[in-house]
DNA sequence: AGTTTGCAGTGACCACGGTCACACCCCGGT
DNA sequence: ACCGGGGTGTGACCGTGGTCACTGCAAACT
């Protein structure tokens, strides 16, 4: 929960209500008219928002809590795109184009979200053109991190590396947010690390293993601390 | 040349111009103001349009010819994300949210662009807010072609699945397009075909050689031709 | 208590594919 | 005609990392 804000915004500390991001700059009216808008709601853990292929009746912004993006393939092998986390705005490119969602959102734990349907959604952006732009700033944040995962899968030569760069994000996404140190609790179990960084289970364990070896990371139980980002962003490569 | 739009819509053949797919919705004045934006230009083969870490100055419509969006490791590895088409509207996001440009773009054939300055731009949207909803759902294309190029990075098997994921891409392209045979020519080499499969120049040559024996596909010259999307499909998992 | 279930750690094995080393071919230049 | 260079085809080698098969370990249930 002391996870946090991948990409910081200047109002990420400011706002108290942290499903605001992409509201920070709305203003008068329209600001009113979207707190207005959706309903929200608290869900356990491990709670399917989403799925792969559903059609898309809803936008859902993340209010409290982490949520895991994923998508499947016929074998069965699983690949997490990313965490998301509370301020994030999730399907909206889905919403505004139409189409069936791309992937799967499940919380990993107890987390409160905002539904907001689609044609509230459009109706509302139709209303406000500056709302048209901040979603379009949003839709382009999403496509950047779409972007920077397909660039670490391509472009790391180890699968180690891989991993160190998921770790680094995380770190440098810490000290944004909480204190000056690169620590945060991890909410993932080693088999969801490795579909994220594109390996197995086993690798994880192991490059992990050699991280606190080397000292460059530090675990203790489920809080992980970033020693050194030189070395994990050499690996990265 | 005859290669072909990857996300067909329903303006695609119509369209004479086909630099304009993203204002077949647009209407009356605000497809007039557009039309006047922006300059065309004609571009040799391998002329750099923007280039990753370029701040942006202007996004850029292709009219004519295919150009490939990359980007580079600290280290000299490149990854090819995907071949734009005429008709794709490159560096949009960048335009929008005021960042740097992701990807180098250079055109691998002579090519003719359309040029529009990042501030033209965002005063066109500015003024059309039904433009701003065409912006968004561009960025949700540009968002999902991103996305499904991680996703065939990460969920296939072999690096043949990968490769064979790509050639079936386009084989779908081409019949969207052109005549019903999955045919097209083939602009890239064997070295630049590794880079979007994420995979090595010898492989590809391995992998094609396979292709064509196992009847999957034909090659002559350039031109490439899908005998059996299925087998293919079967590949690349 | 005991049992079950899910996660973490570790060793052994071996195949996929990256790398290096060639030979060949086509085309353009001088 | 000669060369040179870029692209392609192919063999041999061997390291990374996926897979399998276990063992611990801790929390959850009965």
């Amino acid at each position: 929960m002391q996870h946090l804000q991948p990409h910081a915004t200047t109002c990420c500390k400011a706002c108290t209500d942290r499903s605001m991001r992409i509201l920070c700059d709305l203003s008068g009216q329209a600001r009113i008219d979207f707190e207005s808008l959706g309903m929200q709601m608290r869900l356990p853990k491990r709670s399917i928002i989403f799925q792969e292929d559903d059609s898309c009746d809803a936008a859902t912004i993340i209010c409290e809590g982490q949520v895991k993006l994923s998508c499947t393939s016929r074998e069965g092998k699983t690949h997490i795109l990313k965490i998301a986390l509370p301020g994030d705005l999730l399907g909206l490119g889905a919403a505004i184009s139409g189409t069936r969602f791309e992937v799967t959102a499940e919380t990993i734990e107890p987390a409160v979200v905002k539904k907001i349907r689609r044609h509230e959604l459009l109706a509302f952006l139709e209303k406000y053109g500056q709302a048209s732009m901040l979603a379009a700033k949003a839709l382009s944040e999403e496509y950047k991190s779409a972007f920077f995962d397909a660039r670490r899968l391509a472009l790391s030569e180890s699968t180690a590396g891989r991993l160190a760069g998921v770790l680094l994000e995380w770190g440098r996404a810490a000290v944004g947010c909480s204190g000056a140190d690169m620590s945060f609790t991890m909410a993932l179990t080693h088999e969801e690390l490795a579909n994220l960084a594109g390996t197995s289970r086993e690798t994880v364990t192991r490059a992990l293993g050699k991280f606190q070896r080397d000292g460059l990371i530090e675990i203790q139980g489920s809080t992980f601390r970033v020693l050194s980002p030189s070395g994990l962003e050499n690996l990265s490569s």
